[in-house]
DNA sequence: CGCAGCCTTGAACTCCGTCAACTTCCGTGG
DNA sequence: CCACGGAAGTTGACGGAGTTCAAGGCTGCG
C-alpha cells in the first residue's frame, strides 16, 4: 500500500518547475521502481559507465563530481532528495562523470524503457523530463560564472542561496533552514578553493550573522543581504514561486 | 534552389554526434529558415527574452555569455557553425543568459513549432535534439572542472584542444588548423583570468611550439603534447571518431 | 574512552590580478 | 601610398586573494 512516498518526491520536485495533468501524476505513481540504498561517500554510478535506469534520490544528499589525473577533484551538482541526478543517461549512454552519496543515502532506480514508454505517451512528461536536464544545465552556467568571476565569499554566498531555494523547493526546508551533510572540504570541491580558506570564509559569514552552520544544519539568518553579498538572480533554477520563501 | 548549405550546416552538426535516417535528413531539408545577419559584438538573443525560433549559426562565431551586475562577464561557451546555442529555449521559456557574435556572423532562425511537430514526427530527431542539448551540459561541466582546479595554462590548452575537435567535427577545420574570431580578452572571460595572464600563457605556448596563434588562425603543432598539458580527455564531446584526427 | 575525521589557526608563499604605459596591427580615408 | 586612429597585443612593477604546509583542537561515534 505505501511504496508511494518515492514517487511523491519525482512529483513534488517536477511540480516545482512545470504543471502536471492528473493523468501525468497517474503515471508517474505506476512507475516501477528499485530501491537500494548507499553509504556515505560510496560511488551510484560511475564515468564510463552505461547504466539501463536513471536514479531518485529518495533520502540522503548526492553529488556529481569529476577526477582529474592527479587527483584534483571538482565537485560539479549537489542533489536533495527528489532529483534525478543521471537524468541524461536517458540520451546520453555513457555517462562522463560520478555520482556519490555524500551520507547515507536511498536511491529509487527507474529503468529507462520505462521512462522512454512515458515520454511516448505523455509529450507534456518528456517536456517536463527534457527541461528538468535543461536547468540542470542551467544550474551549471550559474556555477560557471560563480568559478570563474566571483570572489570566495561570493561563492560561498551563492551556493548557500541555491541550497535555500532548491531544499524549499521541495519541501525539505523549515524556513531558511535545511539539512546538508556536506564538509568544508567538499564545498570547496565545488567552489574552486581550498578547504582553509573556505573555513575563513565561513567564519567570516557567521561572524556576520548571516548565517548559522551547525553540523550538517543551514540556517540563513538574513536572507536579503546574503542574496545581496552573492549577487544572487534566482532566475536561472527556474522555479515556480515558493510559498513562504520567494514571493 | 540553392537554400541547401543553410540545413546542410545542421545536418552535419547533428550527423557528428547521431545517425541520422534519409527520412529525417530529408524533414530537416524542409524545415523553415529565415536567415538574419550580425556584426561582431552585437547581441543575438538576450537575458529575458522569450525566443519564439531557435538560431542556426550558419557562418561566422558566436558565444554565450553572463553579466554580473557590476560587469565582470563569464562566457559560458563558444559555438562555431552548425550549433544552435539556444535551442534550450524549445523548453526553457525564458532566456537567463546571452548569445552575441565575435564576429560577423549569419543566422538562420527556426520556428519553435516547426522543430515541435519534427520531434513529435520523429522520436529519433528528438532523442537527437535532446541529446545536443545534453551534450552542451557536458560541455559546461568540462569547463566547470577547469575553472574551478586547473591552472591557467592547463585551461588556455584544454579550451584549445575541445574547440579543435569541435571545428574538426563540423568539417571547419583545416588539419588542427581553425579559423576562430577571439580576442585575448574573451578567451580571459571564458576561463575565469586576466587578459594579462591569457597573453603571458599564449606567449608560453608559442615559445615551446605547441600552437601558432596569428590574427584569426589558429594551429596546432603538438596535438599530442597540447593534450598531455591540458589532461584533455575528449569523452564528453559525446563525438563520433572524426577521420583525420581522432582515431 | 579513544580514535578518526573534521574543523581551526598561523605563517610563508605564489599564482595571478591590477595598473599603466607602450607597441603592433590593421582598416579607413585622405 | 601614406597618415591616422583605435582596438588588440605586450611588457614590467607591484599587490593581494587565495594556497600550501603543518600543527593543534573538537566532537561524535564505536
Amino acid at each position: 500500500m505505501d511504496q508511494a512516498p518515492e514517487r511523491q518526491r519525482l512529483i513534488r520536485k517536477l511540480e516545482s518547475i512545470t504543471d502536471l495533468s492528473d493523468e501525468e501524476r497517474e503515471a508517474l505513481m505506476e512507475l516501477p521502481v528499485v530501491v537500494r540504498e548507499f553509504e556515505a561517500g560510496h560511488d551510484i554510478v560511475r564515468t564510463g559507465d552505461q547504466p539501463q535506469s536513471c536514479c531518485l534520490i529518495l533520502t540522503g544528499f548526492v553529488c556529481r563530481y569529476m577526477l582529474l589525473p592527479d587527483g584534483r577533484r571538482q565537485i560539479l551538482a549537489f542533489h536533495p532528495p527528489g532529483d534525478v541526478p543521471d537524468l541524461q543517461s536517458l540520451h546520453l549512454k555513457t555517462l562522463d562523470h560520478n555520482v556519490a552519496a555524500m551520507a547515507r543515502t536511498t536511491a529509487g532506480f527507474i529503468p529507462h524503457e520505462n521512462l522512454h514508454r512515458l515520454t511516448r505517451q505523455f509529450p507534456g512528461l518528456m517536456g517536463a523530463l527534457w527541461r528538468e536536464t535543461l536547468i540542470d544545465a542551467a544550474v551549471f552556467r550559474a556555477w560557471m560564472v560563480a568559478l570563474g568571476r566571483r570572489t570566495a565569499h561570493e561563492r560561498v554566498a551563492h551556493l548557500l542561496c541555491e541550497m535555500t531555494l532548491r531544499f524549499a523547493a521541495v519541501g525539505l526546508a523549515d524556513g531558511l533552514s535545511y539539512q546538508m551533510p556536506v564538509t568544508q572540504n567538499d564545498i570547496a570541491d565545488a567552489l574552486g578553493l581550498s578547504n582553509v580558506h573556505v573555513n575563513r570564509v565561513l567564519q567570516d559569514l557567521r561572524r556576520d550573522e548571516l548565517i548559522v552552520w551547525r553540523r550538517t544544519t543551514i540556517t540563513v539568518l538574513q536572507w536579503t543581504a546574503l542574496q545581496e553579498l552573492a549577487a544572487f538572480d534566482p532566475t536561472y533554477l527556474h522555479l515556480k514561486p515558493i510559498p513562504g520563501v520567494s514571493e
